[in-house]
RNA sequence: UCCCCUGUAGCUCAGCUGGCAGAGCAAGUGGCUGUUAACCACUGGGUCCCUGGUUCGAACCCGGGCGGGGGAGCCA
């Protein structure tokens, strides 16, 4: 490609070579003697800015009036140092070109702030504020980062299914899926007949790769999925989807220390990769969106994350009892107010909180000895909590087994997964990452909703 | 699903006890010695979310509906 983009040309010298800049207006200003065009390309989070003096003003008179905020634009002209603080370099323009025109009575962006709320209502153009340019960039480098990481390590990316038959998942309530005429089954009053469904049974979005990947973790190792999952959970917050994507790494052999220093690892390596490659984002969310962001992502690198038995949390919630709503008790699933507290007030940073009641967990994790507890671990963040959910797998079958009839589950539905156990079992651990909230937790925004370029929650579905 | 808040100009909001619809920003025009959230002056801009009611009179009070936001739960 012979275009160069805006970050292309922040990286050259201001020797004065010809230069053609393609991108957006963000920004134009007069005065008597010269006008300053800003244009912006998404390369990077800054514009690069073009100056017409009086002739070359003159010269591209009928452009400059229809080169409003938000027109594409082609400019021409030479690259030079900036005489003036706040840029080191800028084109000393000869001549403008407007490619489309973005009127000023229709064009919803402003050459001013807008809320976030606003501009959810327009998510077609919010990707051209500085804000959703800076999240698209950061979540691009993050999904690469993800591959990285564990390709650097030896993992398999394996591609587990989105559709899936068996409502065996258990991580909450399904899309179904289903080319079955809904309308006329409805008007017939007749039961369904699955039979007659594309899959010839009942069908849905999956809501986790889990149970599919660690097929492939006791044949590869280590293995991990990245993909979008799916919940249909009535959910109305800032920190849940119901269309998200999740990374899922699982590792034979693994005990549950060794995936916690996997998942430590992995949110560093992420953390840094984001401090190091996207740092002019990252300076713009610390200056507008959450002071002191960089700060404590720094400070994630610095020491080893904290860890703690579900047992002792619970000691030490039950020590403040008087500062929750709901008052903590073993056993208890914790709640908000709790992780936050723990994260915040006792860990100061990320925590690492295991051996969860086997009650309040899923059936395939691994059980203690203690016969109560099971080998989970959750890691909490502060600002909002859970961002990695994950355990050591129970690989013994008879123990296995006894736990789904002891939960009523259908055992046959789990036939296949249970054959891992019946050949060739070994240990295996592994961990689920929201990518949402990794980015929210990297941003510093504050909505899931405006870290994905098209949310999907209850109600919401346009775009 | 539950609880709370909210809906007024393109955007963000003010509007007192019910009495003629307001500001800032944005836009347009003019000015300005290189601006950078430019600045200064002027100008235009309204289905006060919809609907029913109370009232001499409703943006304001009451009922119903719709939209938006936050918190909780579920979880990643």
């Amino acid at each position: 490609m012979k275009l160069m983009t805006i970050k292309e040309i922040f990286a050259l010298e201001p020797d004065g070579r010809a230069v053609t800049v393609k991108g957006w207006v963000r920004t134009k200003r007069e005065t008597k003697a010269a006008v300053f065009l800003e244009v912006n390309d998404g390369s990077r989070m800054g514009n690069i800015q073009c100056v017409f003096d009086e002739a070359a003003a003159a010269a591209a008179n009928a452009e400059l009036g229809r080169a409003g905020t938000g027109a594409s634009v082609a400019v021409e002209g030479v690259l030079v140092a900036s005489p003036a603080a706040g840029q080191k370099l800028e084109v000393r323009a000869s001549s403008l070109r407007v490619i489309g025109e973005a009127p000023a009575e229709t064009y919803p962006l402003q050459k001013k702030a807008h809320s976030f709320e606003f501009l959810r209502e327009i998510a077609h153009l919010r990707p051209r504020t500085n804000t959703f340019g800076a999240v698209a960039r950061v979540r691009n480098r993050m999904a690469f980062a993800i591959h990285e990481f564990y390709q650097a390590r030896g993992f398999n990316y394996v591609h587990t299914p989105l559709i899936t038959a068996s409502d065996c998942e258990g991580a909450g309530a399904m899309f179904q899926v289903t080319t079955l005429d809904l309308e006329r089954i409805a008007k017939s009053g007749q039961a369904v007949d699955y039979s007659k469904d594309f899959f010839g049974k009942p069908s849905f979005l999956t809501v986790s790769g889990q149970l599919n990947v660690e097929t492939y973790c006791a044949a590869l190792g280590r293995v991990y999925t990245f993909g979008p999952t799916f919940r249909a959970e009535n959910s109305n917050t800032t920190r849940h989807l119901s269309e998200f994507w999740m990374i899922e790494p699982e590792v034979a052999f693994a005990e549950l220390p060794d995936n916690m220093e996997l998942a430590e690892e992995f949110l560093k390596h992420l953390v840094r990769t984001a401090l190091k490659d996207c740092a002019e984002d990252l300076a713009f969310f610390d200056q507008r969106i959450q002071p002191g962001l960089v700060k404590s992502l720094e400070a994630v690198l610095d020491k080893p994350f904290a860890h703690m038995t579900y047992t002792e949390a619970v000691a030490i919630l039950e020590k403040n009892a008087d500062k929750f709503e709901v008052k903590p008790y073993w056993g208890l699933d914790l709640m908000s107010e709790h992780e936050k507290f723990l994260c915040e007030q006792i860990a100061g940073g990320p925590l690492f909180l295991t051996d969860y009641p086997k009650e309040i967990k899923s059936f395939y994790m691994k059980q203690n000895a203690d016969g109560k507890t099971v080998r989970a671990m959750d890691l909490l963040v502060p600002r909002f909590g859970e961002i990695i959910g994950g355990s050591e797998r129970e690989e013994r079958l008879e123990v296995l087994e006894a736990r789904i009839r002891e939960l009523g589950l259908d055992e046959k539905a789990y036939s296949w997964y249970l054959d891992l156990r019946r050949f060739g079992t070994t240990p295996h651990s592994g961990f689920g990452l929201g990518f949402e909230r990794l980015i929210l937790y990297v941003t510093g925004m504050a909505n899931i909703r405006d870290v994905i370029p098209f949310p999907r929650a209850p109600k919401l579905a346009d775009f």
